[in-house]
Order: structure tokens, then C-alpha cells, then sequence
RNA sequence: GGGAGCUUAGCUCAGUUGGUUCAGAGCACCUGCCUUACAAGCAGGGGGUCAUAGGUUCGAAUCCUAUAGCUCCCA
């Protein structure tokens, strides 16, 4: 290691080789791996597993960045970190995938049949599995990859299998002929969740049908009419004048030809279209409610596809259901019994993965009761457990006011369809007699299998997911020591599908809640406000904005952009946000690490040669520390970058690094030595601030620090403790008049455009400036001479200014220019004389100074004092300038 | 139709329990600097009626009401 030091060190930071190094480190000397520990607590977050195929997205960047700072933060905390990845199947869109790509190999699925098929979709898995986790090493989360988990594995499945089998047995889970949101691309139902309403530019299309006994014809509006092949009713109002008439006759259905009832149902709204509906029961929710209430026929029209069946007539058999309705359209043209076709927008639902207009379908599927009753209280459903402990504060949402959006879900919640007709999944443990159609459900398959047969369908992969938090870990020792897990960090998209499902999966499993703290990400967005995503090509390659940026500046960069709750406006080249502040640590790293090959480190002086500026910046590093401890135990990371970011780069870089140059310069070797041991150690100490937000190039100047033990790591080492105690006002208020002095003389240099190169001097007429401190005020105002004094004259052309109760004078023979000098003190007078009148006003209002809490109105006085003060001197000032 | 969130400097955003050193940061802009860690930098500076209108209060960017605009979720 000593070598390492004698190496020239780089003038700007080179990422490239750094990252991949210490995360290779990190890796073979196992730091992120945990094991039981009864001698410590644990702190547990359970990725959000992405899809097994996908790939690292900026929303992927944001949300493991904030896990990984969390996890890193506890882990040097001394808690017994464990963060455990993986993916899941994702059973629509993965099987989606291999159906198309071998289609387009020309082969059928159906034809390969099921095994086949599965077979293809593992080689699919492994080929394009565990890319994402590649990537996401590449951002150095901190995950412990022993434990890395895939929803798809033997034992999760076999898991996924028990947890039905137990629903079951329990009722909790039946199968039911209902109405479902049917995919004709996938020909699958899927859940509420994964129906997408999109508004579609549409038609609303006024057909006549024939009342029977008269030569009337009762108008139907209609979205949809291709569906009145399927129609065995019209509704009507009963409140509706206009049709009291013709409730109870019947309509001739149109190319149908069959005849059907006109009913008055409440559901029916009189303002839209004519008042009068047809009704569909077998492919409308509302129409099926209806037709039940009714006693209607339910003719189901499309098969599982969307194509027309052989329930309608000869001649539209076998139509797409868009060929469908243009052709029922054709044929009511020729009938003449369209009354008039209008433009008409609406909601379509869409299937999110098939990307097609879903069908409501009427199938056998399976079903977890999720409700409570209509009271509210309790209902046989699981969503009771998962609603009662939010509300009573066992688990925390941040923000916090997601817990509304939960809440009005959970309550109004509906039966959840678990099945899919699909192959790639948890195949549901349910066989059916051959004989019998007796059913049977466990894990393991019937005896005499040869007399069973199977259920076709496949679980929802939420169905799977769901159990992640408890599922991860393989045993009950395991799910004893790290159940229940400490923190969710996801996005709010599927605080429905997997948030709210896991709390209820937790409750009814493990009886205990999933996790305590649930973080919900921000939205990563362009910079015009549109949600950034690879359909529509604004999103960046994460990877390639590595390569540019490096992990830390990306990371750094998301986090101070996303604040908690808000959604964030994400370029790439916003990224040198986090590029500069990294080049910016590793400059005042490479500064001492410079002086300390000619500057001995030693220990023993550590406590040696401490003045004010010393104390000022353990002051301002445990001050920090307090602000950051707090940011993140309220998870506002956003604000803890802020304090970090203005910490290293205000205090201690532009402050505290410019004040210990003047004893580096110093002929006292001790003092030297004390000065450099101490700003290293304190810097090494701000390195594990940082270390959860950057970790590569903390890391890599740890190291340099000095020789670290094999396998050591700042990961692992002991994070800053708070002591309050060195928070010191003293040292602060010192530091404070220095600072305020060298901003007023540089303030002077800057407005009269005196360059450093110009020698100047400085005399202060003051009783509190103290001689050790004038070093600094010189090095820092670069300042030649200083002259202090409480009788200090102000010398002729001289500029000058006032703060707190000292007067600085700079004598600037010919350089001064009075008009600059008399605009300079003319504008400070003008801002103090606006400031004292606001407060004068104040003081002078009696219902202020009778309500108003005795330390405001005292500090107000106070201020009153000091300006008035300050006015006093520059005005006199002035007066003498004139 | 119901709900949630947002509106502060040219841009992107902070601002916890209401108190004129809280009107702030970064970027951009202007001026001067290659000052032996850093030009990816240093020093200085300009810039905002805190969406609009009311209200509560001694006092409002902050609390309440209404209005306008934007975003999202649910039906």
C-alpha cells in the first residue's frame, strides 16, 4: 500500500477501472453476505423482483439506488444487513415473448404443446434471465447474491403451490362461471389490475330495433355493435316518459332475428344516447348485473379469441370481432335501420401485456376472496387483516398520504381471478376426476393420476410475488430471524398488485406484517414531463450513462433530483451533478493524500494543536450528522444528499481545507502532523457519509487513506456516531466573524474588480478579531498586512464595510472609485434601513408585542439593536465618503 | 364522476411544527481569476408580489376557502 501513495495520483477521477474493481472486491471477500446472528438486528429489504427478461431501466436506477443506500447505511450501523434479489417469472409477457419468437421461427405453440413449450420458455429464461442483475452490479447494489431468489425455482414453486392448497382448504379460493377481463391476444383473463383505460376517438352508432305488434322501432346507442348479436334484452328507465309505453313489449333483434324482451332497470342512464340500451349479458359487466336481475338468456357470441362463434348467424361466423361489426353495420345500412352514427369518445380497456382491447368474457376461473362486507368490518375476504394494519400504524407509508389511495382500493375491493390460461407458471394443484368430475387439490398430485386430469391454467404471477417477503428465505429459522423484512422501496404503480397483496399475503401466512416502512419511489420523467419508457425512445441506456458518468455521479445525481413523493424531470447531462461533486471529493482527497508523502501521519497528535477551526469543523461534521440522522430516519434521502453535498463541498473543502493550508505551510513539523492526521481522519470519517450514496470512489480513497486490512471495507466499517457534545456554538460563533469578515473584504475586491494578484491590506477596527485568527483572515481575504485595533482611523481612500461590530477598511490608493465604493455602501444602508422598518413596525404594534411568544419579541430587539448599530457606522461612513 | 399531487429565480427543484438574516440550492447568466486539490474549479454579483382572489392571525410561501392551470390514479 505504501507504493500506492508514492503513485502520482490523478488530477480527475477515472470511475471506469475503479467501479468494476471494488465491486469484484466486494464480491470474493462476501461483504453483502448475511447469515443468522442473533447478536444483532436485523435490517431486511426484499428487492422488488424485476421481470426475469427485462432490462435496467432509470426507474430500476432510482429504486435500487435509494434500497441500496438504506442497506448501506444500516449495514455500517452494525446491524445485520440483508438485501435479497432476484426476478420473477412474469408469466404473460415472458410466455408472450417465446410464443412470438417462435412463431417467427414457424412454430406453434400449440402444436409443440405444453411441455415443449415450457421447455422453450426456460431456455428464454436462462438465456435472458439474470441480465438485469448483471446491470444492476454494475450500479453496486449491495445485495447479498447467495441468497438471490427467482419466483420459478423449485422450492419458491413449490411454495407458491402450498400457499393455494392451504387458501383452498381454508375457502378462500374457489372457481366460479363468471364474467373476467379476457385477453383475446393471450387468450387469458387477467385481473383488474392489468386492464388499462385508454380514451379511443370511437363511434356511438344509433340502431333501430323493431318493437313487435307495431310498426315503431325503439333506438339503441351503442359503442359496441357488434355485440347486439348477442343482445337478449332492452333496458330502459322506468322513470323515463318517453318509453312508459313500451315496457313489457318486445323488439325483433335485426339479423338475429329473434325476439326480446324491453325491461326498466334503475342502472339505465336516461341521458346518454336515447335512454334506451340493449343488453348484452354475456359481454358487458353492467349488462350481465342487469340481465341477472332480469332473468335474460346469456348468449355468449366470440369465442376465446374474439372471433365470432356459432352462436350467431351463418353468414358472420368465424369474424374477427372488427370484421364483425363492420359487416353488422353493412348489413343494418341495407336494412335502413341506422338512425344516425355520431362521434363519441370513451374509455376502452386495454390489456396492459397484449396491448388489445380486452373482452369481458364469461369463463371457469378461479377466484381468492378478497373482500370485506358492505359494513366494512369484516366479510371472510383477506383484505380485513391487510386494511387493519395500516391504520393502526404497524406499517408506514412514505409519503404517507398513499395510505388513502390503499385504503379506498382495499375497501371497494373485488374477488381476485388468480388463474390465466397460460403454460408458464405455477400450474394450479388441482385435478379433476375422469369419472366423477370429483375435484381434488394438494400438493401433491392424486395416486391414481391416471384417472385425473389436471386444471390447465397457471397462477397470476402476482399470486407468486406476493409471498416474496417471507418466501425468500428457504427455512423457518430463516423466516423466524429476518421476518418480518424492514423496508419496501418501490413504485407506486403496484401499490395494488404487490404492495397491498403482500400485506395480505403476510397477514394471512405469517400472521405478521410483511414489512414496516414502505418507501414509494417518484416517476422518472423526461424533461418535457413524459414518463420515460423505451416505447417511446426518450429513456436512456442506464449503462450508457454509466459509462459516461460513472455509478456514483448517476446514483448521486437520481437521488438529488428525486425528492420523496415528486416526480423527477431526468436528463442525462444533468448527471454531471453528481460527476462534479465526485471529481470534487476525490480533489480534496488527492490534496491530503499529496501532502501526507511529505507530511508524517500521526496518531499521537491527533488531540495536539487544536484551534477554533478544528473545532468549527467537528462542530459542523457532528451538526451534519444530527441533520442527516434525522433526514433519513424520516426517509427524506433527497434532503439527506443536500446536507452531504453542502457539507463536504462548502465547509469542508472551501472553509476548512483553505484554513488548514496556512498551518500546512507552517515551519513547525508537529504542527504539520497534527493538522494532516487530523483533517484525514475526519475526512475518512466524512467518506462514510457518503459511502451509501457513492460507494466506488469512498471506497477507493479509504483505501488510500491507509493500509487496510485484507478484505476490509468501508462497507463494513463502523459508521459515525453523533456526539453532541462536540457541537460547539462557541467555535461556530468564532468561525462565523471570520467567515463574515473575509466575505466583506472579498466582497470589496469583487465589486471594485481588484484581481487576487493585486496586494492589498486590511485594517479592522474591532475588539473581537483575535490574533489567531488573523492568519486565516489573510490567507483567506488574501490579505498582505492586517492591522487590528479597537482605535483603528479609517485611512483615506480606503473602502469599507461593517460586520457585526467590526469595521474593515481597505486602503485602496488610486484604485478605489468612489461611485463604486458610495452604490456599495448606499446599497448595504438601503437593505438595513427596509429590514429595520420592518421590525420597527413590528415593535411597535402592541397586539405584537402582547402575543407574540416573549423570545420572538426579545430576539426582534435584539436585531433592532445590532442593525440599528450597524446603520449608524456606514452611514457615517458615507458621510465621510462624501 | 370520485380521489391524490403539483403551481416559489430563465430552467429543475428545496423550504419540517406560521415569526424579514427563510425567500434558498444547483444549473444558466454577468464580472474577475490557470491563487502549488479541483477550470468538472475559485472569488464576487444580478435575478422571484412564493399561480390568482379572499379569509384566519399581531404576523402567511407556510393554515382555511374559492378559482385557474398541469400531472397521475380510480370508476
Amino acid at each position: 500500500m505504501a507504493e500506492k501513495k508514492q503513485k502520482e495520483i490523478p488530477k480527475a477521477y477515472d470511475p471506469s477501472v475503479v467501479e468494476d474493481k471494488w465491486y469484484k472486491y466486494w464480491q470474493d471477500n462476501k461483504i453483502f453476505h448475511s447469515e443468522i446472528d442473533e447478536s444483532k438486528e436485523p435490517y431486511v429489504i426484499p428487492i422488488p423482483p424485476p421481470n426475469v427478461t427485462g432490462m435496467l431501466t432509470m426507474g430500476h436506477i432510482l429504486n435500487n439506488t435509494l434500497q441500496d443506500i438504506f442497506i448501506r447505511t444500516k449495514r455500517m450501523q452494525g446491524y445485520n444487513a440483508c438485501w435479497v434479489p432476484g426476478t420473477d417469472h412474469a408469466s404473460i409477457a415472458t410466455e408472450t415473448k417465446v410464443t412470438n419468437y417462435l412463431s417467427e421461427q414457424g412454430i406453434n405453440k400449440y402444436e409443440i404443446g405444453r411441455e415443449e413449450f415450457i421447455k422453450h420458455c426456460w431456455e428464454w429464461t436462462k438465456e435472458y434471465g439474470g441480465i438485469i442483475n448483471q446491470q444492476l452490479k454494475k450500479l453496486g447494489v449491495s445485495c447479498d447474491w447467495d441468497r438471490e431468489r427467482f419466483t420459478m425455482d423449485d422450492d419458491y414453486y413449490r411454495e407458491v403451490i402450498k400457499a393455494f392448497v392451504e387458501l383452498y382448504k381454508d375457502e378462500k379460493i374457489y372457481r366460479g362461471y363468471r364474467m373476467v377481463n379476457w385477453c383475446p391476444a393471450s387468450k387469458s383473463a387477467i385481473s383488474d389490475e392489468e386492464v388499462i383505460y385508454k380514451n379511443v376517438n370511437g363511434k356511438l352508432w344509433y340502431l333501430k330495433y323493431p318493437v313487435v305488434g307495431t310498426d315503431k322501432y325503439l333506438v339503441v346507442a351503442t359503442t359496441r355493435p357488434e355485440t347486439m348479436l348477442g343482445d337478449t334484452g332492452v333496458a330502459v328507465n322506468p322513470n323515463d316518459e318517453r318509453y312508459k309505453d313500451v315496457i313489457g313489449k318486445k323488439v325483433l333483434l335485426p339479423i338475429a332475428e329473434r325476439e326480446i324482451p324491453i325491461f326498466a332497470d334503475e342502472y339505465v342512464d336516461m341521458e346518454f344516447g336515447t335512454g334506451a340500451v340493449k343488453v348484452t349479458p354475456a359481454h358487458d359487466i353492467n349488462d350481465n348485473e342487469m340481465g341477472q336481475r332480469h332473468n335474460l338468456k346469456v348468449i355468449n357470441i366470440f369465442n376465446d379469441d374474439a372471433s365470432t362463434n356459432d352462436n350467431v348467424p351463418k353468414d358472420f361466423r368465424g369474424l374477427d370481432r372488427f370484421d364483425a361489426r363492420k359487416k353488422v353495420i353493412a348489413r343494418f345500412e341495407e336494412l335502413d335501420l341506422i338512425e344516425k352514427i355520431e362521434d363519441h369518445q370513451h374509455k376502452v380497456g386495454y390489456s396492459e401485456r397484449g396491448g388489445v382491447p380486452i373482452e369481458p368474457y364469461l369463463s371457469d376461473q378461479w377466484f381468492m376472496k378478497m373482500s370485506i362486507d358492505s359494513a366494512g368490518l369484516s366479510g371472510d375476504g383477506l383484505a380485513k387483516a391487510a386494511i387493519d394494519v395500516v391504520k393502526e400504524g404497524k406499517i408506514n407509508f412514505y409519503p404517507d398520504h398513499w395510505k388513502k389511495t390503499y385504503f379506498h382500493w382495499m375497501e371497494n375491493i373485488r374477488d381476485w381471478c388468480i388463474s390465466r390460461q397460460l403454460w408458464w407458471g405455477h400450474r394450479i394443484p388441482v385435478w379433476y376426476h375422469k369419472e366423477t368430475g370429483e375435484i381434488y387439490c394438494d400438493i401433491e398430485p392424486p395416486k391414481d393420476i391416471a384417472n385425473w386430469k389436471q386444471d390447465e391454467d397457471v397462477l397470476d404471477t402476482w399470486a407468486s410475488s406476493w409471498l416474496w417477503a417471507h418466501a425468500i428465505f428457504r427455512t423457518e429459522e430463516e423466516r423466524k430471524y429476518y421476518y418480518p423484512t424492514s423496508t419496501l422501496v418501490t413504485g407506486p404503480d403496484i401499490i395494488f398488485f404487490w404492495v397491498a397483496r403482500m400485506i395480505m399475503a403476510g397477514m394471512y401466512f405469517r400472521k405478521d406484517i410483511p414489512f414496516r416502512d414502505v418507501y414509494f419511489t417518484s416517476i422518472i420523467r423526461d424533461m418535457k414531463g413524459k414518463k420515460m419508457s423505451k416505447s417511446l425512445g426518450n429513456s436512456p441506456d442506464p449503462l450508457d450513462v454509466i459509462k459516461e458518468y460513472s455509478a456514483d455521479a448517476l446514483r448521486f445525481t437520481v437521488i438529488y433530483l428525486a425528492p420523496l413523493g415528486q416526480d423527477v424531470l431526468f436528463s442525462v447531462d444533468k448527471c454531471e451533478i453528481g460527476r462534479n461533486f465526485a471529481n470534487k471529493i476525490w480533489n480534496a482527497g488527492r490534496f491530503l493524500l499529496m501532502n501526507a508523502q511529505n507530511i508524517p501521519v500521526n496518531n499521537k497528535l491527533l488531540e495536539k494543536h487544536i484551534d477554533f477551526a478544528d473545532e468549527w469543523i467537528t462542530s459542523h461534521f457532528h451538526l451534519t450528522l444530527a441533520l442527516l440522522n434525522t433526514a433519513m430516519d424520516n426517509f427524506e434521502v433527497n434532503n439527506a444528499t443536500k446536507i452531504l453535498y453542502s457539507f463536504v463541498w462548502n465547509d469542508f473543502c472551501d472553509w476548512y481545507l483553505e484554513m488548514i493550508k496556512t498551518r500546512f505551510y507552517s515551519d513547525n513539523d508537529e504542527v504539520k502532523s497534527a493538522t494532516l492526521t487530523r483533517a484525514l481522519k475526519l475526512f475518512a470519517e466524512m467518506l462514510k457519509l457518503v459511502h451509501p450514496f457513492m460507494p466506488f470512489i469512498t471506497e477507493e480513497l479509504w483505501q488510500l487513506i491507509e493500509e487496510r486490512k485484507d478484505g476490509e471495507s468501508i462497507s463494513t466499517s463502523e459508521y459515525p456516531k453523533l456526539n453532541s457534545d462536540l457541537i460547539k456554538p462557541s467555535a461556530e460563533s468564532e468561525m462565523e466573524m471570520v467567515q463574515g469578515i473575509v466575505y466583506s473584504i472579498r466582497n470589496i475586491r469583487g465589486e471594485m474588480n481588484i484581481p487576487p494578484s493585486k496586494i492589498i491590506d486590511a485594517h479592522i477596527k474591532s475588539s473581537e478579531v483575535k490574533k489567531h485568527q488573523i492568519d486565516y483572515i489573510k490567507k483567506l481575504a488574501k490579505v498582505e498586512n492586517i492591522i487590528v485595533g479597537e482605535d483603528i482611523e479609517k485611512p483615506g481612500a480606503s473602502a469599507s464595510a461593517v460586520f457585526s461590530k467590526s469595521e474593515i477598511y481597505i486602503p485602496l490608493k488610486g484604485l478605489i472609485d468612489l461611485d463604486v465604493e458610495r452604490q456599495r455602501i448606499e446599497k448595504e444602508i438601503n437593505r438595513l434601513e427596509n429590514s429595520i422598518k420592518g421590525i420597527e413596525n413590528k415593535l411597535s404594534n402592541e397586539k405584537f408585542i402582547n402575543n407574540a411568544p416573549a423570545d420572538v419579541v426579545e430576539k426582534e430587539k435584539a436585531k433592532q439593536m445590532d442593525w440599528t448599530e450597524k446603520l449608524s457606522k456606514l452611514r457615517e461612513i458615507l458621510s465621510n465618503l462624501n
